[in-house]
DNA sequence: ATGTCACCTGGTAGGTGA
């Protein structure tokens, strides 16, 4: 199995890239953040063209998550249950057996923002909910935009950068409850080469000097650590013409 | 470097969010 995220940064611009990827790549699952598309404007229809099953949760202008593969997803909820929020930020489906939620986590802004408040708020709802879906579905991947650089290494120049947004020390500590439910971070379950990012700014020509953040992640349940043969970060669709702003991370289990 | 991109409203630009 083989199972990915991306934050595409529009759907309707991204369209033809995604379609190029699925098909290079192959993977089972691929969740996408930032489609920026209401429901009615979805193309289903060029993903079953291509032979895949699309569910998805929209909204105006901002945000906006899929869920893409190849076998249809059963079980599908649409955000955080029990938490009333205005934004479209999650999806989760069971796919061959696996529970894949992806995530577009808040941004926050600024770490003196009200919007980050609403980050903490919505992260302390989504432990509390993950934490009960691994009550019934051991087998779980929690895969996104978390918008939290983990560590130092995660961060291309972590002096600078420290106590700014992603890299807060709150930030931080929910990414660590989110490891204390029993949750791995598929990518340093392996050697990694230094300076491996998924996101680079669009400005500063941030991309080409190879200034980044890891802040797209794949956990997996500790049922699966065990299955995690890779995983990756493929650059090469940061090199597109009109690129999204993040690379896709893939995971793959046995 | 001051350096971008996408979307909206409302307009041949400015504001917002990332």
């Amino acid at each position: 199995m083989r199972l990915a995220t991306w934050n595409v940064n529009s759907l309707a611009v991204r369209l033809p890239q995604v379609l190029d990827w699925l098909a290079t790549q192959a993977p089972d699952v691929l969740v996408l953040q930032e489609t920026k598309l209401v429901d009615e404007k979805f193309p289903h229809a060029a993903f079953a063209d291509a032979g895949w099953q699309s569910r998805c949760f929209g909204q105006k202008t901002y945000n906006g998550v899929a869920l893409i593969s190849r076998q249809p997803a059963e079980a599908v909820v649409n955000n955080i249950p029990g938490f009333a929020d205005e934004q479209a930020r999650v999806i989760a489906g069971t796919v061959a057996g696996l529970r894949v939620i992806g995530a577009y986590f808040p941004n926050g802004q600024a770490p003196d923002s009200e919007k980050f408040v609403y980050k903490m708020r919505w992260q302390d709802a989504l432990r509390e909910w993950v934490r009960a879906e691994l009550s019934t579905h051991a087998q779980l991947l929690l895969m996104g935009d978390f918008n939290v650089a983990p560590e130092d290494r995660d961060v291309y120049d972590p002096v600078a950068w420290a106590g700014q947004i992603h890299c807060t020390p709150e930030e931080r500590a929910q990414f660590q409850g989110l490891l204390a439910l029993g949750l791995h971070d598929a990518f340093r379950l392996f050697e990694q080469p230094p300076k491996s990012w998924s996101w680079w700014d669009y400005r500063n020509l941030a991309f080409r000097k190879n200034q980044g953040l890891r802040i797209d992640h794949i956990l997996v349940s500790e049922a699966l650590r065990s299955q995690v043969r890779a995983c990756s970060i493929d650059k090469l669709p940061r090199k597109n013409e009109r690129p999204s702003d993040h690379a896709p991370v893939i995971v793959e289990l046995a």
